[in-house]
DNA sequence: AAGTTGTTTTTTATAAGTAATATGCAAACG
DNA sequence: CGTTTGCATATTACTTATAAAAAACAACTT
């Protein structure tokens, strides 16, 4: 059986919408609030159905209207509202890298089905996917092995990442005078000033901002190959700084510093010091990996 | 229900053992058997126990005996002998490569599924694992778009395999002199030579060749994600070059040329000198690949 | 005509089930 | 005691089944 966690978060989503005002339920017709919640039209009828159900909105001759007020225990559960791929996901990674799994270790299908509460089949799914983060290793006709979250792994993954970081650097500092990615850099130095002044309060965001500039970097010239490996970076890095907390804020700020460094050599165009400030960011953000793995360690 | 593949393949490989005379049926243990097919023993006393129903093997108080000769038509027909998954492998190549099948293209795993003769799992597992040679992307509770085997494609790919391999041709340079490495390069040098002299007859060796050169070269320093692109590089070329004959001769001929002066520019530690034979080779690589996309087109 | 809604058909995400294979344990042998 | 075999159990490689969601079709509105 198929789960609803597509309807119950387009569910959230459209009360959310109706709670804010940004959609007005007598105007909006199902086709429009498809293609605003990104979800299909059998969806969204069921969404209207559930709505009319609870009394949230009446249907009458004139149309739709307003029933009653929306309340907080309206909402889906978050946990329901998500794939079981996505809890797939975030318990086995929270039992790679939380849990004191060893390097060497076996992967039992069966049992992680059970410890998650899904299907073999949805782990089965799970690690292949997750087979190209190069953590995990198929054996024949058995189960996988669990390499480990190393330094080797840290030390090869940061290798590729400074030969595709440089590459997109060169050529991003090559791209016309006219192209539209110049003011995208602009504005994100804008926002990593805005958070080094507010770095106290939002340093959780660092994160973010640091994906968008690396992939806009990236843009510069696309390689899907190189873009597929950044996903790899992306994975890797929102889960293990999730749980390393440590020296979080200065670690933040010192690399929006080497960001803000970075940009300027980009936006000057000058060849050496782009290398450099790439390269010392690069060097500083795979010291904090390494660092963390071998405290875990 | 599990296929008995490899059962099958397990049961033809000792045949092909036991009529070679590389096993003798009367002092092999099941777990010697075991280690040299590379199966658990629970499939190995099946093939024993098939030897015997057939009566090829007989048991009596003093062991084994061999009971009669090997016919041809004591072997399992190959299809039988390969697991699901390597089938779904080869018909999907050949769905993309070999049919019309353009960009932009949705992929209906409930019809490959019935096209192949597979449930929708092994599709979907396929699809997953095929997804990171960059050539489909996944769309949200939908199907998967086929993005085309494309000349963007080859020169993304042959930009990154540029990159990886300059930076391999420079590493292994620098190995140590008592390296066992620099062995192993002057027996495939050797091996260029000779199927260099002997090139009508068994020019499809060559691919053979360039995999091994290449991976070599890799090993100089290992890393995983150079690794596992290779993979990518290695199916590629398999089934494109599996269909296109054209002028395979000549231009296997020429590969093996730049392989020889490649593999000298390595032994010679000339940086410069490696670099050109490298990068000579992989712009004609590239150049075929390329011309035989369009050819298709 | 173009957009809207109602209905039917197809496809996906997941679960459950099963024979083949691998693994583990114990008895027997040398 | 270390190796071989017999047997029981666990795990994998599949197939089949099903409700949810998407897509396609059709009728109905402006």
């Amino acid at each position: 059986m198929k789960p609803d966690s597509v309807f119950k978060k387009a569910f959230n989503r459209t009360l959310q919408l109706l709670d804010e005002g940004a959609v007005d339920i007598s105007a909006t017709s199902e086709n429009a609030l498809r293609a605003r919640i990104g979800v299909s039209r059998t969806t969204v009828r069921k969404v209207l159905g559930e709505l009319q159900a609870r009394g949230i909105m009446r249907i009458s001759e004139d149309g739709a209207t307003v029933g009653r007020n929306i309340l907080k225990s309206d909402y889906f559960p978050d946990l329901e509202t998500t794939s079981k791929r996505q809890h797939v996901e975030e318990q086995f990674m929270e039992w790679m890298l939380r849990g004191d799994t060893q390097p060497g270790t076996l992967i039992n299908e069966l049992q992680l089905a059970r410890q998650f509460g899904v299907a073999t089949n949805g782990v089965r799914e799970f690690l292949i996917r997750f087979s190209r983060f190069g953590l995990i290793e198929k054996k024949q006709n058995s189960g996988w092995l669990f390499k480990g979250f190393t330094e080797a792994f840290a030390l090869e993954l940061f290798e590729i990442r400074v030969m595709f970081e440089l590459r997109s650097a060169h050529l991003f500092a090559e791209l016309p005078d006219d192209s539209p990615l110049w003011g995208e850099l602009a504005d994100l130095k804008t926002e990593h000033q805005r958070l080094l002044r507010e770095i106290g309060g939002r340093f959780h965001d660092f994160s973010r901002l640091d994906n968008r500039l690396h992939r806009l970097i990236n843009r510069a010239a696309p390689n899907r190959f190189i873009d597929d490996f950044y996903d790899v970076i992306t994975l890797i890095f929102h889960y293990h700084y999730q749980w390393n907390k440590k020296d979080e804020l200065q670690r933040n700020e010192a690399a929006i510093r080497e960001h803000l460094a970075y940009i300027d050599a980009l936006l000057s165009g000058d060849t050496h010091e782009i290398e450099r400030t790439c390269l010392r960011h690069m060097t500083s953000a795979r010291t904090t990996l390494v660092r963390s793995i071998q405290v875990a360690a």
